[in-house]
RNA sequence: GUGAGUGUAGCUCAGGUGGUUAGAGCACCAGGUUGUGGCCCUGGGGGUCGCCGGUUCAAGUCCGGUCAUUCACCCCA
């Protein structure tokens, strides 16, 4: 029987690897421009985290967590997102004695149990960014800045950002109980999911798919103008900071959100062109969650970005470096040992060497070199040995220079030739 | 969890209304050129036609089920 890769799951090629690496290493540099450091942290967590991070009611939490016992009875869980466990490394390091605030990012594979469409995996990537102590709307731009850099950076131009509050702890309430009250005269005309969500919680309402509900909440009331002014004066000085950043942006108060933790500030950067799973970042303000994981009072943000939905839509470009390297062509099983040690003797001096290791023909050997994409090739032979000279070919050009048989000579002179080349 | 589409070689796909040893292109290997890659030519390897069952003298083809996959709903990155 073939064994595959687990559904949602996929395998990344030593081809593939590269435009991930070119991505990544934007992501660090873009970071790092903004003060942000890489932190790390476990793949599983104890499941209690997400139960009080994430709030009990959404549907990562309920349904689609990898949750197991270890051997001592604890119950784990692989984890969902990284904003949980950023949280909890803060406190459990007393970051918050640190110098604030404290700006970390991650690169972190997440996993959740949803089958698997465009976009969307059981395991995927995230690059995240989390700002903790930082209360003032100028932390809500640079956090929104430093997504919009990255999607420059990459040249997406497809990729809108779609902003919205949605309120705090004080006027969110009363919110919701207007919004309750009003879709509850209209409940029948909702469908039977919303219907569901009134209850526990109506603001999803808003951003149904569902015919029907988004033809009602063009008319319902909005949450923008039923925060509290506090929140709308908060909501107002992150838009004037985007505006004097040059960032655009479109208001939406169908932004929501789907974990419990976020107040205020939420947004997502939202592409059309990549199917229907078309959110590539998502965050937001959770000035909240520190405080309900058990640590201080600390105002915290961040986003979370799917590095899969990033590649669909476009930020990919892994150029291929030219790289100093050589396929070494023994001429006949005689040569094998000295080609092995001359091509170890070149990786010492940091020449990228390759020799045959399946006793190919020579024209086999070329051919191979080729397909690879070796720089250079050379082949070694009775007649080298005894002069003590090979025949270096640049295999992009197909001349050959002559050149001395030892490692120091063969790097030198295939440096010279690269030189040449590139001017 | 719900719906629809698709499963034939490593990859992309042909295989009218069932009919003998299941094909092509690309890729791979070898040779043509016994000391030099790309182009060309010749040859070769590689398939339990997703799986199980049914109808039939006969199933890649028809029927049922199942699994996988893709897209969409839900939800999210």
């Amino acid at each position: 029987m073939k064994i595959s890769a687990p559904r949602g799951t996929y395998d990344l090629l030593p081809e593939d690897t590269r435009k991930w690496q070119a991505l990544e290493a934007e992501l660090r540099s873009v970071a790092a421009l903004f003060g942000y450091g890489e932190i790390r942290f476990p793949m599983f967590e104890h499941t209690e985290l997400f139960l009080r991070g994430m709030g009990e009611t959404g549907d990562v939490v309920q349904k689609e967590m990898y949750t197991f016992l270890d051997k001592d009875g604890r119950s784990l869980t692989l984890r969902p997102e990284g904003t949980a466990s950023a949280a909890r490394a803060f406190i459990e390091h007393g970051l918050h004695m640190s110098a604030l605030p404290f700006k970390c990012f991650y690169i972190a594979p997440c996993f959740r149990y949803e089958k698997p469409q465009k976009g969307r995996y059981r395991q995927h990537v995230q690059f995240g960014v989390e700002c903790f102590g930082a209360p003032e709307p100028q932390a809500d731009a640079e956090v929104i800045a430093l997504a919009h850099t990255i999607i420059e950076r990459l040249g997406l131009a497809n990729i809108k950002l779609h902003l919205n509050s949605i309120g705090c702890n004080k006027c969110r309430p009363a919110f919701q109980q207007t919004l309750r009250s009003w879709l509850d005269e209209r409940a029948p005309q909702l469908c039977e999911t919303c219907r569901a969500r009134l209850e526990r919680n109506p603001m999803r309402v808003l951003d149904c798919k569902e015919e029907a509900c988004a033809r009602l909440s063009e008319d319902a009331p909005v949450i923008t103008n039923n925060i509290c002014l506090d929140c709308a004066s908060f909501k107002e000085k992150v838009e004037t900071l985007l505006e004097g950043m040059g960032i655009p942006f479109v208001r939406n108060p169908r932004i929501m959100r789907g974990f419990d933790y976020y107040t205020g500030t939420v947004f997502e950067f939202i592409s059309n062109d990549i199917g229907a799973q078309g959110t590539v970042f998502g965050g937001g303000r959770y000035d909240g969650l520190v405080e309900e994981l058990g640590g201080p009072r600390v105002p915290a943000l961040g986003f979370g970005m799917g590095l899969e939905r990033l590649l669909l839509a476009g930020g990919a470009n892994g150029r291929e470096p030219l790289v100093n390297d050589i396929y070494v062509a023994p001429l006949g099983r005689d040569m094998t040992a000295f080609c092995v040690k001359l091509c170890l003797e070149l990786r010492r001096l940091g020449v990228a060497a390759e020799t045959d290791l399946c006793g190919r023909s020579l024209k086999a050997q070329m051919k191979y070199a080729d397909k690879t994409g070796a720089t250079f090739t050379a082949v070694v032979g009775g007649d080298e040995l005894a002069k003590g000279e090979v025949l270096l070919k640049d295999m992009r050009s197909g001349e050959t220079a002559s050149c001395s048989l030892d490692a120091e000579t063969i790097a030198k002179t295939m440096t010279i030739i690269l030189e040449v080349d590139e001017a």
